[in-house]
DNA sequence: TTGATTTGTTAATCTAGTTTATTTTTTAAA
DNA sequence: TTTAAAAAATAAACTAGATTAACAAATCAA
């Protein structure tokens, strides 16, 4: 079990003495997932968040037409969960998938609830999380009004180099809004471009 | 000036004691703003996060080919700011502009800071409103995947039902996405099809 | 009460992105 | 190493929504 990268991410925004990381050490565990392993799955509550030691999760829902939709994937050091589910403790709209194995720290609602209560520092971190994170999915919706879909995908070349080469070309279309076949025909336009 | 619907709104998610509530009121303010003036200019630092006592305000910004897109409405009982240039202290990206008079309770990004040091209930409180604002921002994105404009339309109706009577059309049409020529169309169809 | 500006409608034409279908390439399993 | 399955590319027909332009209401100023 590997607690240390959590711990380093953690030390990037507050630092916690010896008895806080003893506390948080046992409200929280380790677990791994295996690749096509469901963490999180439509109609049942998210029970926990999840830190990504190591590995890729796609966060997914399917549409009344039967559709896929990704909303979001996760790598090392990002978190993933479905947040609206974890929070009501309701059922979830949302899977989350792992597209390789996947290493996590994990926590539930009540342990986040008691982590906050005695270590308020972490609820401060959480608290800027959480507006960084509102604040790129406003982002988000910004560029899907004012770029072209060419544009919003060489936005999300840019944005997260390393995800592209991890997962098929048919998420990324997915995560992008546009079907897979428009996407192909977008990089073979680019590439004939040379831009 | 009206303080009291800030401390009733406050008052459905913890309590304050009078201490607490002199401590928040020494570092908040009240400002009136009329119909038509800026709140945040795209290109100036947003200096506060607002709460509306009364009025409505737009959140919208213009692209590069000079087209404005509203991100947000915000009404009674919502805040209103650019929480990017809020939090960072950077030029905003957005227009927060009053389509009514309106007034608001407002404070600082340092006070804001003072006020969670101080009253450590304020920060659940906004952690756990950031958690909500996150959710509906996903749900929009998802929307904005899964939903023809007109299914948008009739879902955003549904939602926000005191808005459309109070800003013009061709602002929900840029709220939603879409040209006003086809909101108008989308309408008349609704009209046609009674429903 | 009239003109001027802002808002909303209709209709024709156009385009970014979808759908459907077929073929090619890559991956993975046995 | 062969084979099946999954992923990617290509192309033609199609559609949701954009653009343009002309006009009609509504609001507002004076």
């Amino acid at each position: 079990m590997n607690y240390a990268p959590f711990l380093n991410y953690i030390k990037n925004f507050v630092d916690l003495n010896e008895k806080e990381i003893t506390f948080l050490r046992s409200y929280t565990n380790y677990k791994k997932y295996f690749k096509g392993q469901y963490i999180v799955q439509q109609g049942e509550v998210c029970k926990h968040t999840n830190f990504i030691i190591s590995g890729c999760t796609e966060n997914f829902y399917m549409d009344q037409k039967g559709q896929e939709h990704i909303v979001t994937f996760a790598i090392e050091n990002w978190w993933s969960s479905d947040i609206s589910s974890f929070i009501t403790q309701k059922p979830s709209d949302f899977n989350v998938k792992c597209l390789e194995d996947t290493e996590v720290i994990q926590f539930t609602c009540q342990n986040q609830d008691e982590i906050f209560k005695n270590i308020p520092k972490m609820e401060t971190l959480f608290r800027k999380l959480l507006e960084k994170a509102l604040v790129s999915s406003q982002k988000r919706i910004v560029n899907n009004f004012s770029l072209s879909a060419k544009d919003q995908y060489i936005y999300f070349k840019n944005q997260y180099p390393n995800i592209e080469q991890r997962v098929p070309q048919y998420m990324v279309a997915s995560y992008l809004g546009i079907t897979k076949e428009f996407l192909s025909k977008i990089k073979a336009h680019l590439v004939k471009n040379k831009s």
